[in-house]
Formats: structure tokens, C-alpha cells, sequence
DNA sequence: GCCCAGGGGGCTC
DNA sequence: GAGCCCCATGGG
């Protein structure tokens, strides 16, 4: 198991080289793009995002004090906007009753505790949670998405029917615990369905063979 | 027009 | 615990 996941490492690294993810300036950028992209499309987001720049609001303090209706017409763009304005202010309302609007101080506490803190804030789910941790918080916990799993299955890594923990599982307890290869070997694998296996719905003669 | 995107919650059975 | 529905915009 350890080779095959450094063969595919290495097939997609040759490819298309590092990816430096996450696309952002800040940590709290990068949370706030992690609620965002939530089932959406990245050049979806960047819109929004763009929109809170412009109106100063990527920092904590300013995303508390906006009204939710404001925020959610800011980031339309984004789709799901009602949502995702919940979210972003459910998020910073923790932030600030559990570590008084520090993120320095919530990135500071034990990553599985903080793990377990974030995954009790409702609207954040595993990927959205282990995507804060890995790039925001630089920890070395890897995040499973709907191309991980297509990718495994499709090259006979795992069965389809494996579950997020399983999955993530199989990473960590297989590399070593290092956050910039996590980093990567996620960032390369959306980079990858991307590219190729994007709308091939069952293909075992996927062409990304051709690069492992 | 149709399909999907870097999900998650809530409901039903 | 699996299976469904809802949320919504923009690009291919």
C-alpha cells in the first residue's frame, strides 16, 4: 500500500509539479475559502472572496460585526450564499467564544481536540475541517475529497465503498506525518481530476495509467 | 438547456 | 447507517 500511494505521488508529481496550495494570503483567508468552496467551483469562490477584500472584511473582527444578510450578498457568487453566510458567521462566533478571536491561540491547541472543537461547529464537516487544519493550520492531517476517492477506486487502490475515516486513515498510518506532502499529494490529486479524470464516470483505462 | 463543482445538514426508513 | 433532498451560482 505504501508503494502504490508513492507511485501515484510520484506519476502526478512528474506531471504537474508542485501545486502550493492553498491559494490565499492569509490563514483566515483560507478558512474562509475552505466554507466557501464547499461543493463549489474555485473561480466561484474567488469571486466572493474578492468581494470581502474589497469590503475589508477578511479578518475576524469585521466578518463578526457584518450583518448576515450583507455577507451573504457579498458572496453570492459562491452559490449557496444563505448557507454559507450562516456558516462564515457560525465559524467566527466560535472563534471568539472559544479562543477570544485568536486564531493564533485555536492553532495552538492539540490538533485532535481542536479537530473535534471545529467538527462540533455546524457547517463544518470533515473536508472542510481537515482543509483548515492541513493549510491553514499547517498540520499534518490528510484531507479526503470526492477525487480522492474516485482516484483510489479507479486505479484499484480501494474499493468505492470506503468511508472518509478509512480513507484518511490509509494516508497517515502509509507516509510519513509531514504537512507539505499532504499538502501536495491533495492539491495534486484536484489538480489530476481536473486535468483528466473529470466526467469519466466508471474508467478503468483511465489515462492517468499512462503517467504512473 | 444540462451537468457539475475542492460539502454539509436534516430527514426518513 | 444508508439513501434521499435541499441549498444556488457560473462555466463548459
Amino acid at each position: 500500500m505504501r508503494k502504490k500511494l508513492y507511485r501515484l505521488y510520484r506519476g502526478i508529481y512528474k506531471s504537474f509539479g508542485p501545486q502550493h496550495w492553498w491559494p490565499a494570503r492569509t490563514r483566515f483567508e483560507i478558512i474562509v475559502g475552505a466554507i466557501l468552496t464547499q461543493n463549489t467551483a474555485w473561480t466561484n469562490v474567488e469571486k466572493a472572496i474578492a468581494n470581502l477584500a474589497k469590503a475589508k472584511l477578511l479578518a475576524p473582527r469585521s466578518l463578526k460585526d457584518i450583518k448576515k444578510k450583507r455577507l451573504a450578498c457579498l458572496i453570492k457568487p459562491s452559490g449557496y450564499y444563505n448557507i454559507k453566510a450562516e456558516r462564515l458567521k457560525s465559524f467566527v462566533n466560535f472563534l471568539y467564544k472559544r479562543y477570544g478571536g485568536s486564531l493564533k491561540k485555536m492553532f495552538s491547541q492539540d490538533v485532535q481536540n481542536l479537530r473535534e472543537e471545529l467538527l462540533g461547529v455546524k457547517g463544518l464537516g470533515k473536508e472542510t475541517v481537515d482543509s483548515i487544519l492541513l493549510y491553514a493550520g499547517k498540520r499534518p492531517i490528510f484531507v479526503v475529497d470526492a477525487y480522492t476517492k474516485r482516484i483510489l477506486s479507479r486505479h484499484n487502490i480501494i474499493s468505492d465503498d470506503k468511508d472518509y475515516d478509512s480513507i484518511q486513515r490509509l494516508f497517515m498510518d502509509n507516509l510519513p506525518s509531514d504537512q507539505s506532502l499532504f499538502g501536495e499529494y491533495h492539491a495534486l490529486l484536484v489538480r489530476l481530476a481536473k486535468d483528466i479524470c473529470k466526467k469519466i464516470p466508471k474508467c478503468n483505462l483511465c489515462p492517468v495509467k499512462k503517467i504512473l
